[in-house]
DNA sequence: CGGGACGGTATAGATTGTATACTGGTATCT
DNA sequence: AGATACCAGTATACAATCTATACCGTCCCG
C-alpha cells in the first residue's frame, strides 16, 4: 500500500482535505464535540468569538465531508444536534495533539515574538 | 501546572498560536523541512502550487514565532537557508500526524462528498 | 398577543490568499 | 563582452474568505 497520496503534489486530492482540516474553525469544532454532541447555540457559546456565519459555514463543510452529522430532533422544543461521525472521531487524536501543542507552547512563542520585536 | 491555557477562550493567547499553525501553508513548510534545511527556491519547487508571495509571508511569520531560522550564507553562490528550530521541530510530531491523517483518509472524504452530492 | 430561545441569513467591510509579472544581483556560457 | 539563467524575493491587481452587526421566521410559554 504505502503512500498513495502526497500532500506536496499540487493536484493531489489530499490538498483539499488538508485545506478543510486547516480551515480556521475546524480544530475548535472537533475539539468541542470530543465528549458529546452539541447544539448550534451550545457550540456558539463554547467556542468564544465565533460568529454564527462562520459556525454555519464550517459545520456545513464538515458535514459535506462526512466529519460530523446534523440531526434535527423533532422533540419539544425541537433542536439540532451536531455530532462527530466515526470519520470525524478519527480526526480527534491528531487535532487534540495540535491543540495541546498550542496550549503548552504559548510562552515559547511569546518569548520568540518579544525577542524578534526587540531586535529592531 | 495543568492547563494554564484554553483555546476555547476568545482572549487566550493560544488562539493566536493556533491561528499561526493553522495558516494555509505552515503544515507544508514544517513537513518539508522535516529532513533537512532548504532554500527558498527549493521550498517553492517542493511545495507545488505555492506562490512566492505566500511562501515569503509564511516564512517571515514562522521566523517571527521562532519556528524556523533564516540564514544567509555568504558563500559562493550566496543563498538563504531555512531550517526548523527546536521549537519548530517539536511541531513535527503533531503536524506529521495531521498530514498522515489527510493522506490516508482521502477516499473516505471523497466518498462522503460524492454521497452528499448524490443526495440532492 | 408579547416576549424569548433556537437556528440560522443578509449585508457590508476588512483581511487574507492567488495569479502573474517583474527586479536586482551574481554567475556561467559563448 | 554580451547574453542567458538562477536566486530570492517585490509589485500589482484581483478573488476568496473572515468578521461584525443586524435581522428573520418558527415555536413555545404565559
Amino acid at each position: 500500500m504505502g503512500k498513495a497520496y502526497n500532500i506536496m503534489a499540487a493536484t493531489c486530492p489530499s490538498r483539499t482535505v488538508l485545506h478543510r482540516i486547516g480551515a480556521r474553525w475546524t480544530v475548535f469544532i472537533v475539539n468541542a464535540l470530543d465528549n458529546r454532541p452539541m447544539r448550534f447555540t451550545e457550540l456558539k457559546a463554547h467556542i468564544r468569538g465565533i460568529t454564527p456565519k462562520a459556525l454555519t459555514e464550517t459545520l456545513r463543510a464538515m458535514e459535506y465531508d462526512g466529519l460530523i452529522s446534523r440531526t434535527e430532533i423533532p422533540a419539544n422544543p425541537p433542536h439540532v444536534e451536531y455530532a462527530l461521525t466515526d470519520l470525524g472521531r478519527s480526526l480527534l487524536a491528531p487535532l487534540r495533539a495540535v491543540r495541546e501543542w498550542a496550549e503548552s507552547h504559548v510562552p515559547d512563542i511569546e518569548r520568540a515574538r518579544a525577542q524578534a520585536d526587540a531586535q529592531r
